[in-house]
DNA sequence: GAAGGTTACTTGATGGACTCAAGTAGCCGT
DNA sequence: ACGGCTACTTGAGTCCATCAAGTAACCTTC
């Protein structure tokens, strides 16, 4: 029975490793870095302020001030203060930023390669048992952030 | 049809992103980096010339020096001549290294966290769902590189 | 309405991870 | 032994990431 837990341990780690590898492949295609393209995916549904993408990104809001200058610099976001609030910076996607974006999603080949070997009926199977695991369970005591919109990953 | 799909893709993002942030933190909690703690990963089940090692982790062979190095100088693993070529360093984990290994693993909390979130049959379920996901599939044409022997994840 | 505390972001310093280019040492075929 | 290849290292540079300290703006409270 040992040896079933440690076959699927096996498999998520080989499954996690072709993915994270897949995205990061899939970024620098483009020329970008695994977390820059994170960043802007978090973008594509609307604007963020730098300390709600430090939370998201799970990472310093520092960080988040380096990340957005390289990505503006290169004219992919721009940053404006917060009218209501002139400490909060709101970061959003320029149309170029989109278009990289985009670029992204296409080079990123794991659903359309990997999850495309499951019939339609396999998919629906494997969703509910990702939605049991990634359920909050018993042990966690609050668990949220809903994290990308659209299906980006970090470094 | 596009719904089913794409809220998958979201659930698989979502999987990767906990599973990542989880081993992220497993290995920061016994004061390794995760690149630190999959290469000491790869080490548990016997000695690797530096230039597999390199192979394994998708990385540069002088990325694995540096890695190796800064392992070595705390003692958890150790780099020795092959006798039969000179060229070849061995690398391989220390009594103390396989210690931190196993603190890793034991703070690794997602497969019993989350994974136990699912029946045994479940398992089983998701088990041959992820194999089929994983094998080599239409469209590329080799594939191999079966990653840790014990299961482990890169940054 | 000014003082004090908190919040949001930036700056600076530091360290790890990673890559590329160039170098050295050892192997191997001719 | 010579030339070419392989394995690893070194050095330079970039990005990611964190911490500590700073600045500006908000928000209370007196």
């Amino acid at each position: 029975m040992a040896d079933d837990a440690s076959t699927l341990q096996q498999q998520v780690w080989d499954f996690v490793y072709a993915y994270d590898a897949a995205y990061d492949r899939a970024a620098q295609a483009v020329g970008l870095s695994a977390a820059q393209a994170c960043l802007l995916g978090e973008l594509t549904q609307g604007t963020r302020a730098m300390g709600d993408l430090a939370v998201e990104l799970l990472c310093d809001p520092s960080n988040v001030t380096q990340l957005v200058a390289r990505l503006e610099a290169r004219g992919l976001v721009t940053r404006l203060p917060d009218p209501a609030d002139r400490r909060v910076k709101r970061v959003s996607i320029t149309p170029a930023g989109r278009r990289e974006h985009r670029a992204v999603r296409r080079a990123f080949g794991f659903p359309d390669d990997r999850l495309g070997h499951l019939t339609g009926e396999e998919q629906r199977q494997l969703s509910v048992l990702l939605a049991k695991v990634l359920a909050p369970g018993p042990g966690a005591a609050a668990e949220s952030a809903s994290t990308a919109p659209d299906g980006e990953r970090p470094a």
